[in-house]
DNA sequence: TGGTAACTGAAAGTGATTTTCACTTGGGTC
DNA sequence: GACCCAAGTGAAAATCACTTTCAGTTACCA
């Protein structure tokens, strides 16, 4: 038997949920693996259609609901583009951050905090004491540069 | 004549937005002065509401235009909050970027470039060149730190 | 003081998301 | 393996967040 990549995220996700007190049901398990498999950030559309091509009954309803589920739990995590937030990306808990290639979309995660390095001074002059961040990259893959942007 | 700070900024964006070739009607200003004299990031139904305080009659549309249009020349600013980008607030136009006290919801823009100072070899560990990015902070605002969190 | 392109609000249209509810099912219990 | 039942599900309807259309109004320039 031989195991993808996909399949052993899959395994590691389930165990997460079930060691959560969730249910791994048939839909569910669609919606992990469009999402698993995907590349870039895809709408709920896009993955309700993937989602029904392993479990063709699947409902948008629980593929929201279980968007919201995943988020709660951090194993998928909205991305802003066009001035909305209705993509997602599949991610790893904790805090982390996303980039996304301005071509083909691709989306990668990388954590290493960063924001302890933000304008020296900003406490003084803003007055705030900065508690949070939420960041998002935008970039040029490797591939997409290659292929001569 | 007294010569409020808001009545001064709504006399530069007036004048920004006729060199710019837009007209000043009586819903744009109303748009603009809820939207200057906000300290938090307002909704849509939020400043339709503020500006019928002034302009009884302004329609919801031209809300959603006029934000359009001071989005598009850099006087107004999309918020990224609780999932969804659907407030706004007021904003000099160029690069910069908002804190936001996570007890009032109070607002303020900042400059001074950050994201340069990203986690050192980002672009090598994750095969990007970095081109553009979305950030917000969050905080406690200085009177919410007086007044005991 | 017109003339007119830009702008406006109401109403209708669209797409995204949430709610409701009767039915199904995963996973623990015996 | 059969049973139980709270958790989960999908269809339909409701709600929300815009966007389009269009007939009228108005800012601003000649
Ligand atoms: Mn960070
Ligand atoms: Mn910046
Ligand atoms: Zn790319
Ligand atoms: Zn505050």
């Amino acid at each position: 038997m031989i195991f993808t990549w996909v399949a052993i995220v899959l395994q590691a996700w389930e165990g997460k949920l079930r060691g959560l007190g969730y249910r791994v049901t048939a839909p569910r398990r669609a919606v992990l693996r469009a999402l698993a498999r995907a590349h870039r950030p895809l709408s709920v559309a896009e993955l309700h259609k993937r989602g029904r091509a392993q479990y063709a009954c699947l409902g948008l309803v629980t593929v929201y609901r279980t968007l919201q589920m995943l988020e709660r739990v951090g194993l998928a995590r909205r991305i802003h583009a066009g001035g909305a937030c209705r993509s997602f990306v599949a991610s790893t808990p904790g805090h982390s951050h996303t980039i996304t290639c301005e071509h083909c979309e691709k989306t990668a995660e990388f954590d290493g905090d960063d924001v302890c390095l933000l304008p020296a001074g900003l406490e003084e002059r803003t007055g705030y004491r900065v508690s949070g961040h939420w960041l998002q990259l935008v970039g040029v893959c490797r591939s997409c540069r290659a292929s001569g942007d």
